[in-house]
DNA sequence: TTTATATATCGTAATATTGCAATATAATAA
DNA sequence: TTATTATATTGCAATATTACGATATATAAA
């Protein structure tokens, strides 16, 4: 096992739970509130930024761009990697929609 | 290894990155969008539900409720469980909070 | 071409996750 | 007390994730 059974599930759910799940870990965060914060749009220096080693930046830099929540262009030797805004897009309408969802019921059990 | 460095990283980091792991999985969105579709606040019907089996449902609710994404109150035999706004509300205010950033520079490179 | 620099990939060890059968627990019903 | 029912926990096999050293690749500079 070890297996998620991802055909019981809509492509939606799985949509959204592949993009939260690249998002699920502490570094992946990290990288992307990185990007956020830096106005030109950054490469390798979130290597330098994160106290990690490069190989492992660069399998984080490849889930969240395989996730659909950065993007990266080659800038001559280095990369240059930013924010895809579709993606996170994507995730702010998910909970928002959920927000409406739980203000209209008042969710008053529990 | 195998094992996350939560110690380089802030505990909003941390919280946001458990949250999102939380929700990393199919079978976990699901249980929240159906506890959202629910009017009553439902316990064990997830099982019926879902295509899968109950100590597997319970092991997804658990995390879930580790998670702060759901609460859980004791119903006679059962359990009812119900969705915990502050945790959604966290999530939805970090991706509002992301999206306003990204607005403001016009992320445009790339 | 050779060297330097930036990033990706490979290989691998340690650990985590997923899923379920079997079993335990805990509350109600008989 | 003895079922019955609902949920949780345990144990385990299969697979995935995390992290990093070593190495490959690819571009630019000398």
């Amino acid at each position: 096992m070890g297996l998620t059974k991802t055909e019981y599930f809509t492509d939606k759910q799985n949509a959204i739970a592949t993009m939260a799940k690249a998002l699920g870990h502490p570094a992946r965060i990290a990288i992307l509130e990185y990007l956020l914060k830096v106005d030109t749009c950054i490469c390798g220096d979130i290597v330098n930024e994160l106290p990690l080693a490069q190989p492992t930046i660069s399998q984080h830099l490849k889930e969240l761009k395989s996730a659909g929540l950065i993007k990266g262009s080659i800038e001559g030797t280095s990369i240059c990697y930013c924010i895809d805004e579709k993606g996170l897009e994507k995730m702010q309408n998910y909970f928002a929609a959920i927000s409406l969802k739980l203000n209209k019921k008042n969710n008053k059990c529990c």
